[in-house]
DNA sequence: GGCGGCATGTAAGTTGTTACATGATTAA
DNA sequence: TTAATCATGTAACAACTTACATGCCGCC
C-alpha cells in the first residue's frame, strides 16, 4: 500500500479538526527526524481525502483558512492501515556518501561536513528532551502517551549515536595526521 | 546541487571500471544502510554521464556487458561535489508513524511491527560487523580505510540504537497490561 | 503603509519506482 | 533443458520539491 501522505493526514486529525497548513507544521515539528511532508503533498491530498469522504471540511472553515476533521470512514480507512506490514523504510544520507569517498577531499571539508551534522542533530536532540519532560509533566489518564514516547525515545537514542558518532570522528579526523 | 545518483556512480567507479549491474549491486550491499538506488536511475544516468565525458565505456565491454570507467573530467566534477555542502538527508520510517498512531490499534500489531524492524536491523548489524572484520584484516598501506571504517561505524551504531530501542519497546507493549 | 507570519493552492519540473521486454550465461 | 542469475534497457507511473501566485491579518 503507499500513498503514506494520506495516513500521516488522517492519523494528525484523529486527534483534533485541523488546516492544511497546521498539519505541515506538526509534520515539521514532531516528525522532523522520520517523516517530512510538503504542501505540494499535503493540499492536494486533503482534497482527494474530502471527495474520498475520509475527511470533511467544517467548522472552522472561516475567511482563508478550512478546517478538516477525520469522518468515520477516514478512521477505519487509518485503522486498516495500522494493521498493514510497514514498507517503507528510507535514510538517505549524503553525508555518509561524502564520508565514504572522502580519501579525495581536502580533510577540512569533510570535518565541516561532520560538523554541520553534529550541530543539526544537537538541536534535533534538544527538542527531543524538551519534547520528553513536557509529556512527562501532563498527566495521562487514558495511556495515550505511551507511543508517543517510545517514539520520542526513538529519536532520542538515535540522535545521541548520531552526536557520538560525529564526535569521534572529528577527533580522528583532525588528530592523527600521519607522521 | 541535485542529482546524487551521478556522484554514487562517479565514486564508485573511481575504485574500478564496472557497469550498471555492478553498481548497482554495490551500493545495496554496502550502502545499504544510508542510501539506495533503482536500475531505472542508474542506467540512463550512466548513458548521460557518458554523453558528458564524464566516464567512457570501455574494456570490459563485452557481449551483453558494457563495463564503465570514470574520466579526468568526472574525477574532476567529483571532487567539486565533495567540496559542496551536504544537502540531502532524509530519513523516512513509516514504524515510527503507525507507532505514534498505535493507540488506535491492537498491542499484537504493534509489537509484530516492531519485531519485524529489530529483526531486519539485527541482520544489518551482522553485516556490518562482518564488514569492519574483514576490513581491519586487509592491510590499509595508503591509509583509505579510515573513512570507510567511519562509515561502517555509524552503521553499526545506529544499528545497535535501533536495536535497543526496538527491544525495549517490545518488552513495554508486551509487559504492562495495565490493572 | 509595509513587513512578516498565516494560509491556500497550482504548475512545472525532478526524482524515483515498477513493470516489462529482452537476451546471455551458468549450473543443476 | 530448464531455471536462476547476470545484464541492459525503457516506458509508465508515482512521489516529491520548488517556485510562484494570491490574499488575509495584525502590528509597528
Amino acid at each position: 500500500m503507499q500513498g503514506t501522505t494520506k495516513y500521516v493526514i488522517l492519523g494528525l486529525l484523529t486527534e483534533m479538526p485541523r488546516s492544511g497548513y497546521e498539519i505541515k507544521q506538526l509534520i515539521d515539528l514532531r516528525f522532523r527526524f522520520f517523516w517530512s511532508e510538503s504542501y505540494g503533498q499535503i493540499y492536494p491530498e486533503l482534497q482527494r481525502l474530502e471527495q474520498a469522504g475520509l475527511v470533511a471540511a467544517g467548522a472552522g472553515t472561516t475567511r482563508g483558512k478550512r478546517s478538516y476533521a477525520i469522518t468515520a470512514a477516514g478512521r477505519e480507512a487509518l485503522s486498516a492501515w495500522l494493521e498493514q506490514p510497514v514498507e517503507k523504510e528510507s535514510v538517505r544520507l549524503e553525508l555518509l556518501l561524502r564520508m565514504y569517498f572522502a580519501a579525495l577531499a581536502p580533510a577540512a571539508t569533510t570535518v565541516a561536513h561532520v560538523e554541520t551534522f553534529r550541530d543539526t542533530h544537537a538541536r534535533d536532540l534538544d527538542l527531543l528532551l524538551r519534547f520528553r519532560d513536557e509529556l512527562e509533566r501532563i498527566p495521562d489518564p487514558h495511556h495515550d502517551h505511551g507511543h508517543i514516547l517510545r517514539v520520542i525515545d526513538f529519536g532520542i537514542r538515535t540522535n545521541e549515536a548520531y552526536l557520538a558518532w560525529a564526535q569521534d570522528a572529528i577527533q580522528s579526523l583532525k588528530g592523527p595526521t600521519r607522521p
